[in-house]
DNA sequence: GATCAATTATGAACCGGTTCACCGCAGTTT
DNA sequence: AAACTGCGGTGAACCGGTTCATAATTGATC
């Protein structure tokens, strides 16, 4: 019978006084401990059910040691990819009790340490993130310092972290064969910042698939440091201005699809056409384009899940020593972006 | 002078013992309390130095009463317009020092009263979400109970809270508008969830322009509950195979322009020759698709900032108390997806 | 009926900060 | 020299739970 008008706010001070039992007693049922008589823990419940009685989670946190709380840090987060792993990441972690707490780092490892360090000082009990720089002595240091787990989201090996990564290498490579199957000899390719795995792992594989071909990269032919899409469209503009343009054009960076597609539109390119095209993350716009653009895939929701579980399970204590890491597979979507490249066009 | 090699955990009692103070006076100086010497102060800042001294914030808060947490729900975050808006929102409340908590509703009434209670337990300084029915008790009431300052993204007016909204009504009437314009009379609407507001705002949008070009609506052609792209692309479908089929399709729900694309295509329609096409949110998809897709248009980003900032000042008590609302106007972004009917599709 | 063991409830200490009534001390005042 | 100010620092109470040593109660045994 809840009767409660809002009274100021009920302790569990109250409901022990309500029910006529010690404030330990009350804890214990909350806590279902099992030396508690049902009769005094049906007592108990109806006092609390009375009083509308809600726990208070910041007291518990302090004694307890636990928040029950976890910390994701992301680069960027309306990058539609993240946005879905963090989805599927935090309906785990919501599931299980935890909540999630999110912050941008906006690719800054200043900011990475600094959110490293508050998230120490509110005791989350674990978290989740990325880095710009795996190499960053700063941002290493506060990792191994953290005092609560941590997993890496797609970035490599550091101390003894738990990772989800991508297989990008694998992507890239497969994109590139595809390109150089179809007669392409001039590749460019826009990657991110090559501080950070994805963009690292990319390159390799782009590399490793022109040298098992005997194809000469051209450094000219490879942007990095494309992180949005003003970047993609600045790159792809200044490329497309080249006395020897690239034939093909790899958008290995996640999300500067769009920037790309606007540079070809501005200088009346088509894909498909007048110049191949490849995505290295899929989306809508890939799939929708016309012509439809071939795209390197990965399941994002399955990463967000086993991320979440990973990290659960590590603070559980019920991972193994070891820092484990899982690998997701890439598929290359293959659609009408790429065509063997015409007389006109080939060295 | 640092030379912490991690110690358990630096507590305020330490530091107070290391400079050889009461703790009181280690929690002036961190508070920055006037009634400190400069000579104290200097002593205590170098023994928080030397010891690497980080402040617990879950104690904090459980004396102070505040956590400079800030709760947001929402109906699903891997809408890339919601991801924006939480982009800027969380970019405002990390500037000014609170951390932010982030949920799915996923669209229901229990859950979104679940994590109203648990806000509550989480003792948040305030919340920033999106309900799924504005008439239903239950969440109202949660609403008014939370105790902390609520501002309600893009919902109708409740209780006394602060919101921020778009004129949905504007932009659908814009783009009926132009559609009525263009000769077409068969025109059908895909929208969400009539309880919540974006959708509610966009039917009346669409009907007063009906009303005022003395155009009647076939209801059949009016369909809700569109939620995702899969609803959309069974909707088109579906109303792509009536005996009389509409000529224009005004894709107002959010994210959802992907379906009715697809559905389009499976069925050999083109955009702007078969049927006209207006998408109720702007994105790279509306923009690169060929041909462009028209599209009704806000800036996300402000409603990010604005709302975080409106928060802020309620949380901070320097708002006036009567309710704040935003609204922010939409534009219609004219494309290539919509023409003239031609005389074989008229009615 | 007394003794002992097992079970259940108690309440005080504790988590790590903040706050405030109070105290010591130096400088004035008479 | 006694009394008065007032600044600066102290330390204990407090926030609201959890935990554990201890006490009380019950039940079984002799």
């Amino acid at each position: 019978m809840s009767t409660q008008a809002k009274p100021r706010q009920v302790k569990l001070r109250d409901v022990a006084q309500a029910a006529g039992v010690a404030v330990g007693t009350v804890s214990r049922v909350l806590n279902a401990n099992p030396t508690v008589t049902e009769a005094v823990r049906r007592k108990v419940q109806a006092a609390i059910d009375d009083l509308g009685y809600e726990m208070d989670v910041v007291a518990q946190s302090l004694r307890g040691g636990t928040t029950k709380m976890v910390a994701c840090a992301i680069r960027d987060f309306d990058i539609p990819q993240f946005a879905t792993y963090i989805k599927e990441a935090e309906r785990i972690f919501r599931e299980n009790g935890y909540t999630l707490l999110l912050s941008s780092t906006t690719n800054q490892p200043d900011v990475e340490m600094a959110l490293l360090r508050a998230f120490e000082r509110r005791r989350v009990d674990g978290i989740m993130m990325t880095i710009s720089d795996e190499g960053h002595a700063g941002v290493a240091r506060a990792l191994a310092e953290a005092g609560v787990p941590v997993l890496l989201i797609d970035r490599d090996h550091i101390g003894t972290l738990d990772r989800v990564t991508v297989d990008h290498f694998g992507g890239a490579r497969a994109a590139t064969q595809h390109l150089l199957g179809l007669g392409h000899r001039r590749i460019a390719m826009l990657v991110g910042d090559l501080k950070a795995f994805p963009s690292r792992s990319r390159v390799e594989g782009f590399r490793a698939a022109c040298a098992a071909a005997g194809v000469a990269i051209d450094p000219g032919l490879l942007r990095e440091r494309v992180l949005d899409q003003e970047d993609a469209f600045r790159e792809t503009m200044a490329l497309l201005s080249l006395p020897d343009a690239p034939t093909a054009f790899f958008v290995a960076a996640m999300d500067t699809l769009g920037g790309s597609l606007r540079a070809l539109r501005a200088l009346g390119r088509e894909v498909g056409r007048d110049v191949a095209l490849v995505a290295g993350s899929d989306s809508d716009l890939a799939e929708l384009y016309s012509p439809g653009v071939t795209a390197i895939r990965w399941n994002l929701a399955e990463m967000g899940r086993h991320a979440a579980t990973m990290l659960l399970e590590r603070m559980r204590g019920e991972a193994p020593a070891t820092s484990r890491a899982l690998k997701l597979p890439t598929t290359l979507v293959i659609r009408q972006s790429c065509q063997a490249v015409t007389a006109g066009n080939r060295d």
